[in-house]
RNA sequence: CGGGCUGUAGCUCAGCUUGGUAGAGCGCUGCGUUCGGGACGCAGAGGCCGAAGGUUCAAAUCCUUUCAGCCCGACCA
């Protein structure tokens, strides 16, 4: 007889929270460590998240006039030397093609071709801002071509030296948006109105509360003006940035050549912005909702909002109890939720039935209905909710079918609701250093902290110290006066502080 | 890129100190018993012990080199 654990994951988050995801990972069958050092296979369950995401955010880019286009994934290193503060934030990690052809080596093996090396060796894309701009550059003359709002959905690679699945990957998936605008105040509203969608993404689909923010000097983008992002907290206190928006005045521009004639006849350089988000938000969705059981997702972004369990014997009792589900996800499916059809699965394996059972608790599926023999003579069903966790209850069929929708919406708000709390109870306002240094201390549980502060070296070197970093300025934080926690100026904005991924 | 550790079955690992032609649990396949449940029994498939070289009659085991992974640090829009 099998010991019986208590919970399907194992360690569990109390007990070591960075392993527990690594095993939510796995249990969920979300995604596997790759061939390739660093880079993951995303797989089905994982990639149908992400499928999700992308159509959710696709839709709200279209609606604020977006469009998708697609721009190569080699970049001339040339590209990327133009511009003085961008070299210096990629450059450490890029990867170089240098050869285009293999040929047979001595040992049996494979080598580049000396003879096809390249005359200009190309970068694998870290990000798209040098080609895209150099692309705008010969879209835009004129100041009735602007604004160009483009967006692309493509993968990245940035060669990090330690990575975590979702969350720091070499290869990434994500989508960057890059616009061009004719006037500063037309660029700087495109930046917050990307911020803004972000931001309503993170809260209304993943359920998953975030604060709006400007990065301070340290956190920059290498080329920006100014860097917006939306900070999540994640279930150890620890903050996770979901998404960025960058005004880069006209540095890219300058950078780039991407001048235009104003009305007034005189050539000028356009402003532009660049924005986005990538499979992190996946590891930002485990982080946020998930428990010792495995994955919870929240219901306007799960591959399946039910899954239906048959249980029987014989095979009189299957063909019946099939019947009766066949026409229950018919029935489930002809519901709406969230403007779409329910998205109902039927698991009809032929495996045992409490292990079904708990792939699906670990998958994260928001209800869970098992139908038997019993349920189908008493015209019931057996749901359960994951997110409350439990046995669950019998429940009359028709009236099943006609809540679920307004279940669903209740889990996304137990969801939400259930973060806003964990965050709010790990929030606080601190005015001294030495408290500071208290709510920072090596064995404290963290959380976020909000301080007056003044950029600079000073305050760099204390958070250096205590392995805290500025995660940004709220957008909508009140005005208030007081005195920077690390040097005493004065000071009119509070900043949150958090230890961060 | 520095410091520490580990590479043996699909997975987690034992065996290595004291060299003698490879083990367990889980998973997988088949049969059976159970079953509103992560069950059990029996039978079976599966490994040239990360790679290369060396010592030896004999190497998973000792020596050298190399590659890969993990942890800590540095780095990280």
């Amino acid at each position: 007889m099998a010991k019986k654990p208590k919970n399907a994951i194992s360690p569990t988050r109390a007990e070591n929270y960075p392993e527990w995801y690594q095993q939510v990972v796995k249990a969920a069958d979300l995604a596997e460590p790759s061939d390739v050092r660093g880079c993951m296979v995303i797989k089905p369950w994982g990639y149908a998240i992400w499928e999700n995401i992308q159509r959710k955010l696709d839709t709200m880019f279209k609606a604020t006039g977006h469009e998708n286009a697609y721009f190569p994934l080699f970049i001339p290193m040339s590209f990327l030397e133009k511009e003085a503060e961008h070299v210096e934030g990629f450059a450490k990690e890029c990867a170089v093609v240098t050869h285009h052809r293999l040929e047979p080596d001595p040992d049996g093996g494979l080598r580049p071709a000396p003879s096809a090396k390249l005359e200009e060796p190309l970068i694998v894309r870290p990000t798209s801002e040098t080609i895209i701009g150099a692309t705008f550059s010969r879209w835009i003359e004129s100041y009735r071509d602007l604004p160009i709002l483009i967006n692309q959905w493509a993968n990245v690679v940035r060669w990090e030296l330690r990575t975590r699945m979702f969350l720091r990957t070499t290869e990434f998936l994500w989508q960057e948006g890059h616009t061009a605008h004719a006037t500063d105040t037309e660029a700087q509203a495109e930046t917050r109105l990307m911020l803004d969608v972000y931001a309503q993404f993170a809260e209304e689909t993943m359920a998953m509360p975030v604060i709006k923010g400007e990065k301070t000097d340290g956190e920059r983008f290498p080329g920006a003006v100014a860097t917006y992002s939306i900070e999540a907290m994640m279930q150890d206190r620890k903050a996770l940035q979901a998404g960025t928006s960058h005004f880069l005045g006209q540095n890219f521009a300058k950078a780039q050549e991407i001048k235009f004639q104003d009305q007034s006849g005189d050539q000028v350089y356009a402003w532009t912005t660049s924005w986005g988000v990538s499979t992190r938000l996946v590891g930002a969705l485990i982080m946020t909702h998930s428990d010792d059981d495995g994955l919870v997702l929240p219901p306007k972004l799960a591959p399946a909002h039910v899954v239906i369990l048959p249980i029987y014997k014989s095979d009189d009792e299957r063909t019946e109890v099939l019947a009766y589900c066949e026409s229950l996800k018919e029935e489930l499916t002809a519901q709406r939720y969230d403007e779409e059809p329910v998205r109902v699965r039927l698991d009809d394996r032929d495996i045992r039935g409490g292990e079904k059972k708990w792939q699906w608790v670990k998958r994260g599926v928001p209800i869970r209905v098992e139908v038997g023999p019993r349920d189908v003579a008493a015209g019931k069903v057996f749901a359960a909710r994951r997110d409350v966790g439990g046995k669950g209850e019998g429940v009359v069929r028709d009236e099943f079918i006609a809540t679920v929708s307004a279940t669903l919406d209740e889990i996304q708000k137990t969801l939400f609701d259930r973060a806003a709390a964990a965050r709010k109870e790990a929030t606080v306002r601190i005015d001294t250093l030495e408290e500071f240094k208290k709510f920072f201390a090596e064995k404290s549980p963290g959380g976020l902290a909000y301080c007056h502060f003044v950029d600079g070296p000073q305050m760099e070197a204390e958070l250096k110290e205590l392995k805290v970093t500025a995660r940004c300025v709220p957008v909508d934080g009140e005005e208030e006066n007081g005195k920077c926690i690390f040097s005493g100026k004065p000071s009119s904005r509070r900043g949150v502080f958090a230890r961060a991924y």
